[in-house]
DNA sequence: AAGCCGTGTGCACATACGTGCAACGGAGAC
DNA sequence: GTCTCCGTTGCACGTATGTGCACACGGCTT
């Protein structure tokens, strides 16, 4: 019943001139989608269907506008004593970590939109937090814009090829852009191996596109934590490793690179070995946007935030309220 | 059950805390309205009410993109035939005129928010398309913003303050902008009143401020159509006026100003009678946003773009299809 | 030609949502 | 104090919306 005619120029999926046009009915006029369905000539249910699709292909947006004077008390403290941008997602406090996640990413998900534009170079981390993020981006028609990966994703087993290239597909995807894959483990056995991979051009060209981001996007990782984030779980690192970061006094890390409490890094062995960008390259970028959710993280948070590493933070709201309270 | 503490700074309205939170949670995060109920310790009805509230005093706001390729062929044909960026408002063709001028006026009233920013003078005509407007705008927070009066309201029986400031103030409270009103007659008897009028100081100032408009909005008037404009009903004109419209071969009046088919304004005799602006003084206001429904008005229409008092047209499908039919 | 996806449709049912109504409670008026 | 008025709440009900399912259609293989 729908004339599609994708070569002719000017004329337009069918599909999707029925969806703005039910979007419009529905959004702008506030009709039913009874009376959507009558007027395009369907049932309900597929103006139900048209109309979620209508959202999630990001052909209907919706934001949510803080009447300027009260961005939150929180958020307006971690302005003022970390010079970072926050937004806080609020979760119930006897939300479960797992739960805390979704909602944090979600949440994320559709906020990133307003981070990414045409003709940027995007890097994007790798772990628990961005694959959640990955499930729920809202796309956002770009131009020449590039999608970068920070750190390798394989292990002892696998080679993370797969699950990376899913995950970063999904973010090109979104935003029509290129993506650059960074086929290498997460950590090197060894950093000779790494500085030799450092040296061949095609890896030179990466770490060039990772040198110009203008948005970083990453999670963090919490090595210490009771529930330790993706990193540590499939055989990226081993007991030993665990003891000389433990030992180096490392609190967090950002894309495989880690850090103290304070924010230094220097001297922690095993950065010899990671994949992800050395923090004065991260900080390179104008925009770094992170994504936290959870108190087990909040220590990795402090000493990111140490590091100078965040402009833009997502956080859940129990973390954010803790982050401040901690030492107000 | 919620602390409301309007004189601390900081603190803000418990209300408007809430619907934040709930707006976040049911559009951001998806949950149900029974879910958010449960987390902010009140009944689901009573988020129903909440985001309602949320919605309509544009905390939430719902935007449509069209996916910029396709910006309706309709609309296309009118930039490119009339330099003038058209927003056609779906309509089937059955509806009546008063379904499609309700439906143009609420759509209308969602996209005036574009238009519509801090440190503005937004000139505002009056009449049915107006007011039908005034009844759904979506509030936006401005500083500064002005709201003028295009054309006096009042008629033979009544002053039309009172429907005009109603209308006025509609707008000034949506955008927390000051009003100004212009309390004179829609048509003065005589000509010479109207110039010693102008002469008058406070009037002056008035025009001053029309002449410095950074947004015009109004509506079409239509005398000869079927269906008369709200203008025509009131005692507002007389026969003779109409029999001399007529003469002047008068097809259409914006602000109570009128114009031939062609555009020109010159020797129509009421016009020397008329509250509203010359439109050698409307054209100056930068933007200027046209809002009409009904095949009616399409000669007025014509008309109105012949002259170049247009910018920014709000349209119905129906009449945007007959208006680049008409001539293809 | 027959068979076999994959996509998209309408139906029917289960949920989720909006709203009239009665009851409650706090802020003046007296 | 006590009364009234106005705004807000939760409940109950009817309506609107989301989704599993079975089925129909077109394209592609065998």
């Amino acid at each position: 019943m729908i004339e599609n005619e994708p070569g002719e120029p000017g004329t337009v999926s069918g599909r999707m001139r029925d969806a703005l046009r039910a979007a419009h009915l529905y959004y702008m006029q506030d009709l039913t989608m009874d009376a959507i369905a009558h007027e395009l000539h369907t049932s309900r249910s597929s103006i139900s269907r048209l109309l979620s699709h209508a959202r999630a292909s990001g052909l209907v947006e919706i934001s949510i506008h803080s009447p300027l004077d009260l961005p939150s008390r929180i958020e307006q403290e971690i302005l003022e004593r970390h010079e970072v941008h926050a937004q806080v997602v609020p979760v119930p406090d006897h939300a479960s970590d797992v739960d805390r996640l979704d909602r944090v990413a979600l949440s994320a998900a559709r906020i990133l939109g307003q981070y990414v534009d045409s003709n940027q170079t995007i890097g994007v981390a790798w772990g628990s937090t961005m694959t959640a993020m990955s499930r729920h981006l809202v796309p956002k028609a770009t131009h020449n814009t590039e999608i970068v990966q920070l750190n390798g994703a394989g292990n002892v087993r696998t080679t993370g090829i797969l699950y990376a290239s899913e995950l970063l597909r999904r973010f090109g995807d979104a935003f029509g852009a290129r993506v650059q894959q960074f086929p290498v483990p997460a950590f090197f056995d060894d950093p000779e191996t790494r500085r030799a991979f450092w040296r061949e051009r095609s890896t030179r060209r990466l770490l060039d596109l990772q040198s110009r981001m203008d948005v970083a996007l990453f999670g963090l990782g919490s090595p210490f934590a009771e529930v330790p984030s993706h990193v540590y779980q499939g055989g990226y690192l081993e007991r030993a490793d665990y003891e000389a970061l433990s030992r180096d006094g490392a609190v967090g890390d950002v894309a495989t690179v880690f850090y103290r409490a304070d924010g230094t890094t220097d001297g922690i062995a095993l950065n010899e070995r990671a994949t992800g960008p050395d923090f004065s390259v991260l900080r390179r970028a104008p925009r770094r946007v992170c994504v936290v959710s959870g108190k087990a993280k909040l220590d990795s948070l402090r000493g990111a935030l140490a590091a100078g590493l965040i402009t833009d933070l997502i956080v859940d709201e129990g973390t954010a309220r803790a982050l401040i309270e901690s030492r107000a």
